[in-house]
DNA sequence: CTTCCTGCAAACAATTTGCAGACAG
DNA sequence: CTGTCTGCAAATTGTTTGCAGGAAG
């Protein structure tokens, strides 16, 4: 796993490369994207670019993550019930581990993905892009609770 | 994979079993979902009802699906950016591979996920409930057409 | 008969968009 | 300077909800 800074610097100089111009209000959230320890929605992303810089608004922080999205700088994870949640940290495809009860998303490690997904390559005849691998559960500490 | 009559019967039982009632409405959207090759999404269902039962309304669709997902009969797949997907005919969590052009959905062999999915739950210590396994791909038909 | 279901239309909520002014390069 | 970016507010869209009348059991 990258550290911060280099996730950062990655990041601004992916934008640079494709021409997109860096502003206070996107190096604000790539800081906060870059920081993140969770899987944080826009409106979380929005709340914590806010305590920086005030004047942000909420359709630049979705701008900033469709902009990150098509340079494959942040992951979005697709919810079509609950809002979206998006990883600045590893924006490659990985598995997610979603606690049903807190909605706490964590990266478990699962070994055998790549293999797997490989395999499946060779026998559909498809070309590959990505894939999406969430397991929905009850976290231990929701376990304890009920 | 269960035949469409055997379906049919299938969510036919576990309706009454709890408690719901079988409504002209609910056995046409049945049929379809039973019938269905596809993942049709909610609208699909409505438009294949409607020619059988012209009255219906979208409405009754959704909350028919709604209650075909609380009583395990029919498998939501969820998009947050197009509208989401049923899977009446395998309503258990199974492995899609979506073509990120023409967006057809087909499920594929992926043996080694029941053992992958076991091994997780006694690492991590969650209770696993379900899962979600989506490959994102160009199916080898699109692959000819660019 | 009673309760659940239907169909209509209005409500919802996350995300996207149009536009005029601001600012990065 | 020029074209992109920002912030506002309005639009979008798939889905959900409230409610009055209708039908299942």
């Amino acid at each position: 796993m990258e550290n911060n800074q280099s996730r950062m610097d990655s990041m601004l100089r992916k934008l640079r490369e494709t021409g997109f111009r860096i502003t206070p209000q996107r190096l604000a959230i790539l800081k906060v994207l870059a920081e993140s320890k969770g899987h944080p929605g826009a409106e979380d992303i929005y709340a914590a670019v806010k305590t920086d810089f005030p004047t942000t608004s909420i359709a630049t922080v979705y701008k900033t993550l469709a902009v990150l999205k098509t340079i494959g700088e942040v992951l979005e994870l697709e919810f079509s019930n609950d809002y979206n949640r998006y990883d600045g940290k590893n924006p490659g495809p990985h598995p997610h581990l979603i606690c049903v009860k807190c909605r706490r998303i964590v990266d478990p490690e699962v070994p055998s993905l790549a293999e797997m997904t490989q395999k499946l390559a060779s026998e559909s005849g498809y070309e590959l892009i990505s894939h999406r691998l969430d397991f929905y559960g009850v976290c231990p500490e929701c376990q304890k609770d009920r």
